[in-house]
RNA sequence: GGGCGAUUAGCUCAGUUGGUUAGAGCGCCUGCUUUACACGCAGGAUGUCGGGGGUUCGAGUCCCUCAUCGCCCA
C-alpha cells in the first residue's frame, strides 16, 4: 500500500463517523434470544433525563462497553440494555424552575396534566441528547430495546409489582415524620438532602414548673416549634432535675401544661442546660422520644411552611415569621433567658435548595423488617443474597456498606407528592362498605383491598377502575401521590426485559451478568433491585456488581455543574477522540475509590468556554502510535501471502514477540475477568508500544525492506498476525481506532494468523477474542533481553560522550558461554540499532587505550573512541561505578552473614542473593582492573 | 460521631500473596526532522514510599498509633 494513501495522523472523527453506523447497520449490537450462544447481559444504569451525561457517566459506560464488546467477541449473545430514568423530583424540579424563570408561572398555574406534558417534552429532548452521547462514545447498546422508566412496558411492571406487594401485605400507608420540602410540597428521601453548616442562634427559654416558683431553662435552635411541645425532658440520672420529673411545666405562650419526663436517649446532660423541649411533630429525635414516652403529637405546619390553627394566634404565618414573633413575645413576658450564637447543620432539599422541615404526614411505605413470625423480610433477604454469594460485589469492601444499610431494616417511604412519576395505583372510597367492594369485584384477581390504618378502604387495582365502578353515589378517588423514582428503577433488570410477560428475553437474559454502578447508590438502587428481583422473579437480578471509582477534579472535589468543574465527554471526544476518552477512563479504573482528573479551562476557536483535561493527550498519543505502527505494517505488506507457520521454526525475534503476545492475551483476559480495567489497558499499552513498536518493528525492518529476503514473507505473516491480535485485544477499549485499522488490513491480508491463517471476520467488532496457545519461549526471551541490554548500553555510552548518532562505531563486547552465543545470534541487530559498522563479540579482547567501557554483570562493553575520549573523565566514571558497586556489596554481604537470614529465608531467595553478590563482585574486580590499568597509580 | 479510601518522583497514579537495585505516563534536562509516528525517537536526572512504634531473617506491602486530605452515612 502506498504510504500516501494512509494519513500520518489518526483521524478519530473520520473513524467515528464511518464505523458506528456500520456496526448498527450490520446488527452487531442486537441480541438474539433465539441464538444458541450463551447469554451475557448488562442493563445500563439509566441516566436521569434531568440533564446531559458527564464524565462519570462516560467512565461507567466505557467500562460497560468494554465488558460487552469483549464478551461479544468471546462468542456470547450480548445484550446491553439501554434506557433512561424519569428521575421524578429532579426532573420536575428543573422543569418547574424553568417555568418560573421563563414564564413566571408555578405548576399550579399550569395544572397537573399541562405540567406533565411539559416534562415529557423536556424528557424527549434530554433522552435524545443522552442516547446520542452514548453513541458518540461508541457504546454498543441494543438500541432496538431502548426503555424509559415511565414507558408502557416499565409502567406495567410497576403496576403489577405494586399490586403484588399490596396484596402480600408488604405495602402500608401511615402517618410518619418525613423530610418535607416546603417549596416542592413533597416528602423527600434522606439521600435527597444535603447538610449545610450555618450560623444560627441558641435561645434559652424559661419554662415555669407548674405550681412552684422553680423555672427550667430550655435551650433550642428552633423556638417557634415550642408551640408544639408536648413535654420537657431531662436525663434520669441528672441530680439537678431528679426532683421535677413527673411534675408539670407551664408551656409559655400557649397556656398548656406539659409533663416533665426523664429520657436517657434524648437528653445529653452535658449539653446546654441538660433540659430539652420535646416536639414530636417537628423533630425526628423528639418524634422517637414521643413514641417511647407515649406523648401526644401536635402538627404545627402546613405543607407550605406556614403555621396552622394549632399555633393559635400565630396561625397563617410563615415559620420564620413565627420564630421572630415567638422570640419577641417571650422577651416581652420575661421568659427569654439568653441568646447565643450557634453553628447548626441544617438539612436542605437537593432539588429546591430550601431548608427541609420534618413534618408528619400520610405516606406509603414498603415493609423492610422481618415478618412477625420471624421469617426474613425484604432487608434480610437482600442481605442473604450477598452473604450467600448469589450476588458478588467488586471490590469486595463495598459489601459492607450494603449490609450495614440493610441491617437497619428501615421501612422504605415510596410516596412522593409530585406530578411526574408513576401514580400510586390505589383508590379510596369514603362511603362504601366491604360488602359492596366484594360484590363489585367478585371473581377479580386484579383488585385487592384492605383497611387503612386510620379506617376506610384502600383498593389497589392493576388496571384503573372507573370512578363510578361501585355504582351511583359511590366515588372511587385515586391517591394523588406518585411513587419514588427508585421504585421503578428497582425493577429495571426485569422490567426492561418485558416482565411480567414471559418474554424470550426474560427467559434468556435474567439474571443479568454484571451491574456496573457508582458506590453512592449501592443502597438506594442495588439493594432495592435485589429485593424486587427476588420478590418478582424469585432470583437475584445480577451475579456481579462492579463499583467504579468516582471522578474528581485535580483538587479532589466531586465534579458538578454548580462547582463549574464538570467535564462534558462530548467536548473531550471533539478534541481528542472517543478512543482517547475511553482509553484514559479505562486506564483510571483502578480499585481505589477516587480518580483524579485535573481540569483546565479552555476557550475554543468558536468562543465557547469548556472544561477539559490534558490527561486525554496520552490517549490521543497512544491511538496515534498504534495507528502509525499499523500504517508501517500495511506499507510493508506488499505481496503478502498467507501460510502456516510453526513457532519453533521461526527466527528468535519472531518467537519472542509471539510468545510475548500469547502471554499478553492470557493476562489481559484474566484482568478483564476480574474487572481490572486499568491493568488490562496498561498491559496492552506496554506490549503494543514498549515491545512491538519499540523493539519488534525495529528488528524486523531489514527483513521487510529487502524484497529478495526469503524471510520477508514470514516477517509479513508475523507482523500481520500480531497487528490482527492487537486490534482484537484493543477493540473493547478503542473500538473506532481498531476498526479503522482492521478494515484496510482486511484488504491487504484477508487471511492471517499463526500458526494457521484464517479468513478475518468482516468487522473487528465481531472478531473472535484471541485465546492463548500456551506458547512460552524462555530461550527467545533471554536472548532478546541480551540484545536489548547491550544495545541500550551502547546507546548510553554514545549519548553520554556526545557521539553523533551517524558516527560509525565498532564496539567490542567481551562475553562468554551462552551470553556470547545469544549475542552472536543478534549481531545484525546490535549493529543496526546502534548504527555500528561492526560489532565484535569475543571471549577476550584488547581494550584500545581510548575506549569508553561499561562493565556489566555478564559482559564488558567496549566502545573504542580514538581521540574522542577524556581519560580523566573516563577514570572518574569508573571510580563512580566502583563506588556504586561497593555500596551494593556491603549490605548484601552483611545480609548473607546474618545467620537468621540464611537459616530462615527460603533457599531460592538466599541462592538468589548469593548469585547477585558473586555477580557484583566479578563486576567490581573488572572495574578495579580497569582503574589499575589506566589509573595514575 | 461511625464507616470507607488516600498519603510512593514536580503532577497523576501502578506496585497482586512480605523477598534482588521501588515502576509508568506527563512534566523537566540533553541530542535528533533517522523512509510508521515530533501526538515521535534515543539518552538522562529526580524517591528518608505522610510521622512514630511493632511483628519478621527481611516491611512500600502485615499490625498498632498519630497527622493531613477526601468521600459516604448519621
Amino acid at each position: 500500500m502506498n504510504i500516501n494513501e494512509i494519513p500520518k495522523q489518526y483521524d478519530p472523527k473520520d473513524a467515528q463517523d464511518r464505523w458506528y453506523e456500520f456496526w448498527v447497520q450490520n446488527g452487531y449490537f442486537h441480541a438474539d434470544p433465539a441464538s444458541d450462544r450463551p447469554a451475557y447481559c448488562i442493563v445500563i444504569p439509566p441516566p436521569n433525563v434531568t440533564g446531559a451525561l458527564h464524565l462519570g457517566h462516560a467512565l461507567n459506560n466505557t467500562l460497560q462497553d468494554v465488558l460487552i464488546r469483549w464478551r461479544r467477541m468471546q462468542g456470547y449473545d450480548c445484550l446491553w440494555m439501554p434506557g433512561t430514568d424519569h428521575a421524578g423530583i429532579a426532573t420536575q424540579a428543573v422543569v418547574e424552575k424553568r417555568l418560573l424563570e421563563e414564564e413566571k408561572k408555578s405548576r399550579h398555574d399550569l395544572g397537573r396534566s399541562a405540567l406533565v406534558e411539559r416534562i415529557w417534552s423536556w424528557k424527549d429532548e434530554y433522552e435524545k441528547q443522552i442516547l446520542n452521547q452514548l453513541r458518540l462514545m461508541g457504546c454498543s447498546c441494543d438500541w432496538d430495546r431502548t426503555r424509559f422508566t415511565l414507558d408502557e412496558v416499565c409502567s406495567r411492571a410497576v403496576r403489577r409489582t405494586f399490586f403484588n406487594l399490596f396484596r402480600a401485605g408488604k405495602i402500608f400507608r401511615g402517618k410518619r415524620l418525613v423530610n418535607w420540602d416546603t417549596q416542592l410540597h413533597t416528602a423527600v428521601a434522606d439521600d435527597e438532602i444535603y447538610y449545610e453548616e450555618t450560623q444560627g442562634h441558641l435561645w434559652t427559654i424559661k419554662y415555669p414548673v407548674a405550681d412552684s416558683a422553680e423555672v427550667l431553662h430550655v435551650a433550642t435552635t428552633r423556638p417557634e416549634t415550642m408551640l408544639g411541645d408536648t413535654a420537657v425532658a431531662v436525663h434520669p440520672e441528672d441530680p439537678r432535675y431528679k426532683h421535677v420529673v413527673g411534675k408539670m411545666a407551664d408551656l409559655p405562650l400557649t397556656g398548656r401544661r406539659i409533663p416533665i419526663i426523664a429520657d436517657p436517649v434524648l437528653v445529653d446532660p452535658a449539653f446546654g442546660t441538660g433540659c430539652v423541649k420535646v416536639t414530636p411533630g417537628h423533630d425526628l429525635n423528639d418524634y422517637q422520644a414521643g413514641l417511647r414516652n407515649d406523648l401526644p403529637t401536635i402538627d404545627l405546619m402546613r405543607p407550605d411552611g406556614t403555621f396552622n390553627e394549632a399555633a393559635g394566634p400565630y396561625a397563617g404565618l410563615d415559620r420564620y415569621v413565627v420564630r421572630k414573633r415567638v422570640v419577641e413575645d417571650l422577651k416581652k413576658q420575661g421568659l427569654l433567658e439568653r441568646v447565643d450564637t450557634h453553628v447548626l447543620r441544617q438539612g436542605h432539599s437537593d432539588r429546591s435548595k430550601t431548608p427541609i422541615e420534618p413534618i408528619r404526614s400520610d405516606q406509603w411505605f414498603i415493609r423492610m423488617g422481618d415478618d412477625p413470625d420471624g421469617r426474613p423480610g425484604f432487608a434480610q433477604q437482600a442481605m442473604d443474597a450477598v452473604t450467600a454469594g448469589r450476588v458478588k460485589i467488586h471490590p469486595e469492601r463495598y459489601a459492607k456498606s450494603y449490609l450495614d444499610w440493610l441491617g437497619e431494616k428501615r421501612d422504605w417511604c415510596i410516596s412522593r407528592q409530585l406530578w411526574w412519576g408513576h401514580r400510586i395505583p390505589v383508590w379510596t372510597c369514603e362511603t362504601c362498605s366491604e360488602a359492596e367492594l366484594a360484590r363489585t369485584f367478585r371473581g377479580r384477581d386484579d383488585v385487592f383491598w384492605r383497611q387503612g390504618e386510620t379506617g376506610g378502604w384502600l383498593i389497589s387495582a392493576e388496571t384503573d377502575p372507573a370512578s363510578d365502578a361501585l355504582g351511583p353515589g359511590q366515588t372511587l378517588t385515586q391517591d394523588p401521590d406518585v411513587l419514588d423514582t427508585w421504585f421503578s428503577s428497582a425493577l429495571w433488570p426485569h422490567s426492561t426485559l418485558g416482565w411480567p410477560e414471559p418474554t424470550p428475553e426474560l427467559a434468556k437474559y435474567y439474571p443479568t451478568s454484571v451491574l456496573s454502578t457508582a458506590r453512592d447508590i449501592i443502597t438506594l438502587w442495588v439493594a432495592r433491585m435485589v429485593i424486587f428481583g427476588q420478590f418478582n422473579m424469585g432470583a437475584v437480578p445480577f451475579h456481579h456488581v462492579y463499583i467504579h471509582p468516582v471522578i474528581q477534579d485535580g483538587q479532589g472535589k466531586r465534579m458538578s455543574k454548580s462547582a463549574g468543574n464538570g467535564v462534558d465527554p462530548v467536548d473531550i471526544i471533539e478534541i481528542y477522540g472517543a478512543d482517547a476518552l475511553r482509553y484514559i477512563l479505562a486506564l483510571g479504573a483502578t480499585e481505589t475509590q477516587d480518580l483524579r482528573m485535573p481540569v483546565e479551562k479552555l476557550k475554543l476557536p468558536d468562543g465557547r468556554k469548556i472544561n477539559t483535561s490534558e490527561r486525554f493527550e496520552q490517549g490521543r498519543n497512544f491511538a496515534n502510535k498504534f495507528w502509525n505502527v499499523a500504517r508501517f505494517a500495511m506499507m510493508n505488506l506488499e505481496g503478502y501471502q498467507p501460510g502456516p507457520l510453526a513457532l519453533e521454526a521461526l527466527p528468535i525475534e519472531d518467537r519472542w514477540i509471539l510468545a510475548g503476545l500469547d502471554e499478553t492475551i492470557a493476562e489481559t483476559t484474566a484482568d478483564l475477568e476480574a474487572f481490572r480495567f486499568a491493568e488490562a489497558t496498561r498491559r496492552l499499552r506496554e506490549f503494543t508500544w514498549g515491545e512491538f513498536c519499540d523493539w519488534y518493528v525495529e528488528f524486523v525492518k531489514t527483513r521487510l525492506r529487502d524484497p529478495d529476503s526469503n524471510s520477508r514473507p514470514v516477517a509479513q505473516r508475523v507482523v500481520a498476525a500480531v497487528l490482527d491480535t492487537l486490534c482484537r485485544l484493543l477493540h473493547p477499549v478503542m473500538p473506532f481506532l481498531t476498526e479503522q485499522i482492521w478494515q484496510p488490513l482486511g484488504q491487504l491480508a484477508p487471511t492471517r494468523g499463526i500458526p494457521t491463517p484464517r479468513p478475518a471476520e468482516p468487522s473487528v467488532c465481531v472478531a473472535a477474542w484471541p485465546r492463548p496457545l500456551g506458547w512460552t519461549d524462555p530461550e527467545a526471551k533471554a536472548t532478546v533481553a541480551q540484545w536489548q541490554e547491550k544495545i541500550q548500553t551502547l546507546r548510553n555510552l554514545k549519548a553520554e560522550r556526545n557521539i553523533p548518532k551517524e558516527a560509525k562505531i565498532a564496539p567490542v563486547i567481551i562475553a562468554e558461554g551462552p551470553v556470547a552465543d545469544r549475542l552472536r545470534r543478534g549481531e545484525a541487530f546490535l549493529e543496526s540499532l546502534t548504527n555500528a559498522a561492526a560489532v565484535t563479540i569475543a571471549t577476550t579482547a584488547l581494550r584500545p587505550p581510548d575506549s569508553a567501557i561499561a562493565v556489566l554483570g555478564d559482559a564488558e562493553v567496549i566502545l573504542p573512541l580514538e581521540g574522542l575520549i577524556d581519560k580523566e573523565v573516563e577514570l572518574a566514571r569508573l571510580r563512580k561505578t566502583h563506588a556504586d558497586l561497593e555500596r551494593q556489596i556491603g549490605p548484601l554481604k552483611a545480609k548473607l552473614a546474618n545467620l537468621g537470614f540464611v537459616s530462615r529465608a527460603p533457599t531460592e531467595v538466599v541462592e538468589g542473593q548469593r548469585a547477585r553478590l558473586a555477580e557484583l563482585e566479578t563486576q567490581r574486580a573488572a572495574v578495579a582492573a580497569l582503574i589499575d590499568k589506566d589509573g595514575p597509580g
